[in-house]
DNA sequence: CGTATCTTTGAGTCATGTCAAAAACGGTGG
DNA sequence: CCACCGTTTTTGACATGACTCAAAGATACG
C-alpha cells in the first residue's frame, strides 16, 4: 500500500532527506501549521488526528513504518488541516515540499502510487464517515479493533501489537472515553475480546466483524 | 478544482468517450458494482452516497458540471465502495477504466491534478468525519448549507441554486429527517436562513459560519 | 508515602432518533 | 372544478444511546 516509499522512493531522495527522531507524544506538526513538506515513517507510530474545540479530537488514522504523513499538503491549501503526533517514539524522514513536488513531475509511477494510496484513504475515510453517522458506538469499537489488528497485527500472545492508550482508542472510534470503556467491558463479557492490562486480544473475530458490518442490533 | 476535465482532459479522450443521459433518480452505479470506468459530469447533479442497512444513507458529496465521479475506482478494490445517483437530470461522459489508466501513465500533469483533487477531497472528508463525531446536528446543518452555497451558488433571489429534497439534505447532514426539519425551523426563527417552499436562502452567513465552526453552544 | 494520572463506576441529562398520525401539497382523471 | 390518492411536510410524544459530571478505587512515580 504505502510501503512503496521504501523500495521506490527512498533511494531517489537520499540526498534530500532529513531524518528526525520523534519522542512519544511529540508533534510532527499541528493543524494550522504551514505546509513545509511530507514525512515518511521509518519506525514508531504516528497518529493523524483532528481537533474539535479544546478538549476533543478524532484520530483519523495511524501511520507506521513505511507510511506517509502530510500528504494532505498536496491539496490546494498551504496549511495542514490535521495534526500528526507520535504515540510511540518514532523516526521519520522529512522531505521538503518543493523537492517533493518537483519529483512528482518526473516520476510518473510514483505519482500513480500516491494516487492509489489517496484513493484508498478516501474510501476508508468515507466508510468511517458513514459509520460515524449511522453505526452505534459498539459497532465502531469493533471496527476500530479490527482495523488495528489489520494494521499492526497481533503478538504471539494474541494481543494487538500496538501500545495505544484508551484515550486514543476512544478518539479513534469517535466516542467519549467512558463510552468506550463500557463497550469494551461488554465485549469482554461477550467473549469477543480479552484484556490484559492495557492490552487487548481478539477472541472472536467473526463476531466482531459481524458487529462492525451490520445493523443496529 | 475539478473543472480541469473541461480544459485539460476532454480533448484527448474525444475518441473514447461515451455520453450518457441520466434521468433524475437514476443510478450511475451502486456500491458493490464492479468498477468499469470513470465519469465526468457535463450537466446536472449527481449525489455520491453510501448506504447503511436498507433504509439509511449518507451523502458524501455532490458532483456537478466539470466534476468527476468514480475516482475511487482508482483504489486497489475492483468494486465501487459508494453509489452515484442523479438528483437532477444529467449528462455524463463515461471513460472505460483501462483507457483512463493508460492515459494516466503518459499525462503527468493530469495525474498531478487528480492527486490534488483527491487530497482536497480527503481533507473535506476528514473534516466532515470530525464534525460527525463531535459537532451537534445544528452545526452540521449550517455547514451543509454553506457547502451547498459554495458549490452551487445562489439564484438572483438569494436561494440556493440546487434542487435538493429534504431527504437528501438530511442524508447530507447525517441526521434523521425529522431532526433536520426541526433544526431548519430553528434556523428560520433565528433568521439565519429563509425558506420558500423547498428552497432555502442564506440570510446571515456570518452567523451560519460561526455555528459551523465552533463549539457545542 | 503523597501526589498525580489513569481506570472504573454510578447517576443524571440531553440530544437525537424513532414512531405514528395529522395536515398540506401536488398531480390526475373524471 | 372537484374528488381522490400518493407523497411530502409538520407536529407531538416517546425511548434511549451516548455524553457529562463527579467521585471512588487503582496504579504509577518520584
Amino acid at each position: 500500500m504505502c510501503r512503496f516509499c521504501l523500495n521506490h522512493w527512498l533511494p531517489a531522495i537520499a540526498a534530500n532527506r532529513k531524518n528526525l527522531a520523534v519522542k512519544k507524544g511529540q508533534a510532527l506538526f499541528n493543524e494550522g501549521d504551514e505546509v513545509k513538506g511530507i514525512y515518511f515513517v521509518y519506525s514508531g507510530v504516528i497518529k493523524v488526528h483532528k481537533r474539535w474545540g479544546r478538549e476533543k479530537e478524532l484520530i483519523l488514522r495511524f501511520a507506521r513504518t513505511g507510511d506517509v504523513v502530510g500528504q494532505l499538503g498536496l491539496g490546494d491549501d498551504a496549511v495542514y488541516p490535521i495534526s500528526a503526533t507520535a504515540i510511540e517514539a518514532a523516526v521519520v524522514c522529512f522531505i521538503p515540499m518543493d523537492f517533493f513536488e518537483s519529483t512528482l513531475n518526473v516520476n510518473v509511477s510514483f505519482t500513480r502510487q500516491l494516487l492509489t494510496m489517496l484513493a484508498n484513504q478516501l474510501q476508508e475515510s468515507e466508510k468511517r464517515m458513514r459509520n460515524l453517522a449511522h453505526m452505534p458506538v459498539k459497532g465502531r469499537v469493533a471496527q476500530a479493533l479490527l482495523n488495528l489488528k489489520n494494521q499492526f497485527g497481533i503478538t504471539t500472545g494474541g494481543y494487538l501489537a500496538v501500545d495505544i492508550s484508551r484515550q486514543d482508542l476512544a478518539a479513534f472510534t469517535g466516542a467519549a472515553y467512558e463510552s468506550l470503556f463500557r463497550v469494551i467491558n461488554e465485549l469482554v463479557e461477550d467473549k469477543l475480546i480479552g484484556i490484559l492490562g492495557k492490552y487487548i486480544s481478539i477472541q472472536n473475530e467473526d463476531a466482531l466483524t459481524k458487529l462492525s458490518e451490520q445493523a443496529d442490533g
